[in-house]
DNA sequence: CTGAAAGCGCTAACAC
DNA sequence: GTGTTAGCGCTTTCAG
């Protein structure tokens, strides 16, 4: 019936089936077929058939517009990263768009590049297509532009901070374990002397992994030399500023855990750049094992983040919230482990004699 | 007005303003502060700023639900990359969704993994979503769902395939500047003997490179040896699998080529495992210049293919084909060309004498 | 220049 | 079970 109004409709399909079109040629009702769209129990057998294969017929599909304006539902759930060119990250979401694709949702990806410009305007863009739900994967520092969300009600969760806040979840990544076995790992090779590439402090994962560091050194009787802890930022270029900074030490560690792949990933270029090798000269281990970590030279040895889990995580807190009938409010899980572990590759080795880790002068216990 | 049946509204603010409830602010209709927001220009000064002021106060924003469902646009570009784990494509979405987002648009983004049935799928979600355009840069292999798109007269634009359909336009990546430069390098470097590890050939991309190459070596008048051309699936695994396949030919070549940096870094762990040295034994050079490009061990020659250039191409095209006047339809650019360059780094150098490129069998010419 | 009113395509009461 | 109908929040004629 509206097929005639189009204006530059070439060889195009008869324009646009509507839920009237369908109706009207399965014969019913457009409640009915609505009904039958969303898979109301109370459509007859007989009528249903005859709504799907109209649909079929017609190569009709709903507009979601419609369906979220007047439902007030848009199926959208949002995911917020801190950079995209980490591979970390849309290894991320890779996971997170399957769970949500798998769930009927669709995603709204957003980097902020730890721009709290950037972030501001990407919350207002979330807000505007009436998200369900925002996972905000950036790991720290942006509280502030959270209480947008938070005071629309909206459904989050966070990793690695917690906010008081009913609609706020909370994901906490067990750094400890992975660390832990990090460390014993290089104790049982013969290093005493470890070093740690932090992240950015702003960052709480980074804060998070430090600590997890030092306590773990402590667990095991280890020096901590806070010279040889260096706060980086989680970039290849970081890792190779950090390591650069480490040699200029009169002192050095044997081995070094760093904050994130990329860092570790850096450090192993600047090693080579430097003629130290790797894990002869220096053990490096990295955190997040990236698809990228098998295929450095040497395969890097690090503590595994599944990304899987973390996603899966983040889309569970969101949905649990998004769904919950306002009755069981209170009772919904509001907080989420995701576990780390030591993946052993080529990049550790035990130390060799003494004088290790200095290319030519002396290193000196400081 | 509407402030009162919120069900479980805690310190929420009051509940979500409305077009209406900013007209009443403003004491003006709710046609009025439509005009004001889409900037039309027939709304005098003063009225306007009444307006804006209102909407600040209220700290409203308008539904774009509402505003699709009416307006039939959805302010919405997709875009479908082939593996978002190849970090080719995380920065392209990047620079892709700056740009998109600057104009106001918002992204959807999807890989396929190139997989028919995930094609399907994500073409559905965007009609659904309905999105005003799609950058389609999985490089090839997906015609048949492609006609789905088309059909519903969907603007589309395609990387390095030509449909003959004037909704479609078409990027055109000019790897022969590239490629012409990266052989020309060799040469002067004084190899002769150049293999190629191929992409994919289901991939026009692959297929346009390996062309690019084979024409190029003519050009110079090098021999091609067709035993030397792999084809590999442009991941780092692929590029393993080729250069070992490569390896056990009785005859080598002393450079190589890769059809992009994936299967570049590939290699040179595959070397590095083989005892080979780059660029000592073996020079090779990568395509696309990822940032990790820079970072490999030793950094790695490419030829660089913009990524924001890339993007933007796709974005002009969209937006070129979506803006369109109906009347000026077929005068608009339906081509676009994105160029490449060599960017020399460490994994080139001269080769060693004769038996260069052999471990330690002669290597004799096939 | 401004306002009133008619829907956009769909869901969710509410009747039958 | 099924159909009728009243909007969801907005843009856009059409009058004034």
């Amino acid at each position: 019936m509206n097929a005639v109004k189009r204006k530059g409709s070439r060889t195009t399909v008869a324009s646009k089936p509507d839920i009237r079109t369908v109706a009207a040629l399965a014969k019913v009702s457009i409640a009915t077929v609505s009904r039958t769209i969303n898979a109301s129990p109370a459509v007859s057998e007989k009528l249903a058939q005859r709504v799907w294969q109209a649909i079929e017929q017609l190569n009709y599909f709903p507009n979601t517009h419609a369906r979220s304006l007047v439902s007030g539902r848009s199926r959208i759930l949002g995911i917020i990263v801190e950079n995209i060119t980490n591979p970390f990250f849309p290894e991320l979401i890779a996971s997170f768009e399957e769970i949500a694709v798998a769930h009927g949702y669709e995603i709204l990806v957003s980097s902020t590049n730890n721009d709290a410009q950037l972030l501001t305007n990407c919350v207002r863009r979330m807000l505007e297509r009436k998200v369900e739900g925002v996972a905000v994967l950036t790991f720290g520092g942006e509280e502030p532009v959270l209480d947008q969300l938070a005071i629309h009600n909206m459904p989050i969760v966070l990793a690695e901070f917690h906010l008081d806040d009913p609609s706020v979840s909370t994901i906490l990544l067990d750094y400890s374990a992975g660390i832990h076995e990090a460390v014993r790992h290089l104790v049982e090779l013969g290093h005493t002397r470890i070093g740690f590439l932090a992240g950015p402090h702003v960052l709480h994962s980074a804060l998070t992994r430090r600590e997890a560091f030092e306590q773990t050194m402590h667990e095991v009787d280890l020096r901590v030399h806070k010279n040889w802890i260096i706060e980086c930022d989680h970039t290849l270029k970081g890792g190779v500023t950090g390591f650069e900074k480490l040699m200029a030490l009169p002192s050095r560690p044997t081995a070094l855990i760093c904050s994130n792949d990329m860092t570790a990933i850096g450090v192993l270029r600047a090693a080579y750049m430097a003629n130290l090798r790797v894990p002869e000269d220096l053990s490096v281990i990295g955190l997040d094992d990236i698809d990228f970590a098998e295929f450095t030279l040497p395969p890097l040895t690090t503590i595994r983040l599944s990304r899987h889990e973390l996603a899966k995580a983040a889309f569970d807190a969101l949905r649990l919230q998004a769904e919950k009938s306002s009755s069981a409010e209170s009772m919904i899980q509001r907080e989420f482990l995701v576990s780390t572990s030591l993946v052993v590759r080529g990049s550790t080795a035990a130390p060799a004699a003494e004088k290790s880790a200095s290319k030519s002068k002396t290193s000196l216990r400081d």
